[in-house]
DNA sequence: CATGAATGAGGTTTCATTCAT
DNA sequence: TATGAATGAAACCTCATTCAT
């Protein structure tokens, strides 16, 4: 992303979380990010599509970051609570962006915004459904909505804290620590054999009114598509090689654009840039929003 | 309170929710309330001031309930557990109020809204100690800071979800649920004796900027006296009685109002109206402001 | 006039001296007067007219004080003098009420206001003239205009020293010193005799446009008969008395009413009251308004 | 100043003085303006401040043009007269800025406003000291503030009879016919040896109460230097006499931001730009500001 | 690409005036 | 006659957005 609106972001960002959305004017977020007023625009057709851009930003670096964590030779629970650690992290570096703050004001804004984070909410769910299960193993299943409620519950009690209080906390320690307590809910809950509160069945039919989800998949994907056009153009290949991946990339583009794209083939597609380093992280990332594999 | 005013309190919370607090313009306040935009002033001097009152409307609304659930004859876990799930149901009848979402958003507005929510979160803490101490037992008290955290955490939580979503959850189970997470939680630290992340000590001195507590103490307090001198120009007593107890709220009013008064000559002032039922609440209110005991 | 109405009146002057006619409110002026807002306008139609009622008020207050203080045995000049100094201390005494001040503020109000102060200027330069001349003799007649604007000016700007300041003047020797300053002017003139800058001509066109300047005056000597017969009404005569003066009271009101009415009708009518000193003060007030003789 | 914001203030002073300041709204203020009401406010933070910039920007015209007609050749009289005929000019040029309506309603606006017409009446004290003394010669020191009261009364008085009417009189005439009614006074007063009304120090102690004078003082003087910071860089002088006068300037604005800065040192440095025209005028003015030689 | 002056809709708040009681 | 709650027009001011330069 260009600097400069990478920067208007990481301030708004600040100026956001300090005063609040409405309270922050463009003329201040403009004047600390060292831009014109008008420059602004050029980055941002409104203050509207800033905020989503700041979401888009705060949950890709996030997202980002949390994979790079993983380390497969560690167990679940270990490569979780690391993740779970990075959270706290990334949250302290901007410390500013107050996640949970944020997303109930950004629920008043804009449809786009609003769905936006709403996809987000599905993809976190299966972010957590995969390492539950991994970690606690299939019997917690019927638990998984509950126990990502909880867990989210307490670790974002803790952001609040972090972010709010000069308190010194040691990040390290307090990662493990909130696993540990679902640690020890897990415990309880497999022993007790209680009912739980929500099942996966109830609270996909918060999503159901999510208006064509793939639409907004469909166009992050684009997007990546994009994006290896232009490493391509910058690629040393040969001018065949070009050739043929100029094609391979046309053709994904024009079948996500179809109305009923179908992924295995778009699946298939990827593969041919098996080997080509600098687009493996496209494969993977694109992969993962359509929830494929990658061959 | 003031029934149109009440009303006023009402709608704006339920729009608020809606909105938000900057998207809500007074003049659709006022429609909605069926006041004019003039009325509006003439209850509250300014959008800020409405916020303020909300809070306290709302949180003495909350606090007045939890108390009546209390049933002494129960046990400590089992009124603790009523008590939650009175926040549930409390929660869900004004849906709008979402608690989390204005708490931040007030945080950008005015120092007094402000200091008015650090204040009752001081309360929230007192009363989370009475509670788990009485549940739990004094060897939970190093980790009551954690344990509050994530307890509301998980409670918050569950509010979310109960706010946005349509899903049907048996709020009665979904109280004591989260009470024996609570159970799980206590369990596990108490068996790990792992230690705690914060404590009291360092929570306190995130209060310690709280520019004079007593003073927001102090004119609650003055309300509550004020209150008594109206029930007491209603009330069926000999007329000597009456002036005899006109004199001792006047003295407590005068004391209340003095730099430095003392604690325990409320406390034995306020022993005058032992055994005049209509003035129990007050004593009783006032009392735990101002952590005396009731004689 | 109603006691409650000349409190409020007199209270507005006070606070419009201080804060301005824009700065203060009805509510204001309410509270200060102890009566209500509703109140308020029992008395006064608007806060317009009651401005126009605070000129009425305060320039009948001035012109009674005025004439109350002649003295016939005493020189012309001695008369005027002890004029200007009556007008002096009840400036001190309102202290509040900044004639010019006002005068000007009051020129962006209506209309009626306005022709109301045109007309009290009309009678003022009438009492300059006739103590102009009477002082100084016939020959200062050309220099009258010019007299008269010095003088005011010279007079006005220590009423704004007194009014302001906190300065100890002796109000009893500054009306003569002002009058001596005259005799300066006065001296010079007649022995440069310059010519004079404006001439009663110039002046008088300025009025011109004054709409029925006699419209004001009928309505002012209307009120006056409505006031004789009040008195009449309680006046303690024989009846066959009562009756034949009721007739002459409404003989002279349907005069007045008329569009051309004659001033020597009304003139000769007034003279049925010779003897009855209850009217004496009516008769020569009319008299002075209609420019007629009391015969 | 700028083009567009001299145009705001003219208009608004017309406006002002057809309808008062409260009854002109911004809307109509920027509308006859030829701006939006948003461009009103990049101009002006508020209407009071437009006020107060009405204040400067007039007093400021008045005292250019007062000085610019100074001619030493001529007598003490004939300059003072020219400078009042100046005035009367300038009044009707403007006629709407009705001085003495504007100054009275400014009383009830904000405390910088009051303040600065303070600092004007007590730099219009010293310009009448000195002309009445070089004019009368040193004997009517003691009447030099009442000669200063009346005087201005008198000239008020016609400044009025100019503003309202349509009266045609000859202002080259008018000037020396109010002089000349001056020496009618100080003729009387120094035959008849009467005592004063007003002394020096009286009046003194009125103005003791305007907090640091010095202060205003201080601030425009501060704006002289920034102004002459602009004429320097726009000036086509040798670079190293740039650099030598941009020192002198950096000092300047050094001393005068001291909190007990010494005249001589300003009256010194000053001396420095001597014979550069272009820092004449500011020479002149910043001297006379703080009571210094021009050396 | 970049600027910032300009726009004007829309927000909060005040207050003269009315009117049911 | 007296009250004061209620009204709503109109004021001041802000700020997201545009656009000529």
């Amino acid at each position: 992303m260009n600097e400069k609106k990478k920067n208007i972001i990481v301030t708004s960002i600040d100026l956001f979380a300090d005063k609040g959305f409405y309270s922050t004017s463009i003329q201040e977020i403009a004047d600390k990010s060292g831009v014109s007023k008008g420059a602004f625009y050029l980055h941002f057709h409104s203050k509207d599509e800033l905020m989503l851009e700041i979401f888009k930003y705060y949950y890709n670096l996030m997202q980002e970051n949390i994979e790079n964590v993983i380390d497969e030779a560690l167990s679940p629970k270990v490569n979780f609570t690391k993740q779970v650690e990075v959270q706290f992290h990334e949250i302290l570096k901007h410390k500013s962006f107050i996640l949970t703050q944020l997303k109930e004001q950004a629920f008043t804004l804009n449809k786009e915004l609003y769905d936006f984070i709403r996809l987000k909410e599905l993809e976190t769910q299966k972010w957590y459904k995969k390492n539950l299960v991994s970690i606690y193993g299939g019997e917690i299943e019927p638990y998984i909505i509950d126990l990502q409620i909880l867990f989210e519950g307490m670790k974002n009690n803790y952001f609040q804290v972090l972010i709010h209080g000069e308190v010194d906390i040691q990040i390290s320690k307090l990662a493990s620590f909130i696993v540990d307590r679902l640690d020890d809910i897990v415990a309880g809950l497999l022993t007790t054999k209680k009912e739980p509160m929500l099942t996966q069945e109830m609270v996909f039919s918060l999503f159901s009114d999510l208006t064509a989800p793939e639409e907004l998949v469909k166009k992050e994907v684009m997007n990546n598509l994009l994006e290896m056009q232009k490493v391509l153009n910058d690629a040393d290949f040969y001018e065949k090689t070009i050739n043929e991946l100029q094609g391979v990339i046309d053709f994904l583009i024009s079948e996500v654009k179809k109305q009923d794209s179908k992924t295995f083939v778009i699946q298939g597609m990827l593969a041919n840039f098996k080997g080509m380093h600098q687009f493996d992280q496209y494969r993977k990332v694109i992969s993962e929003k359509l929830g494929i594999r990658i061959l």
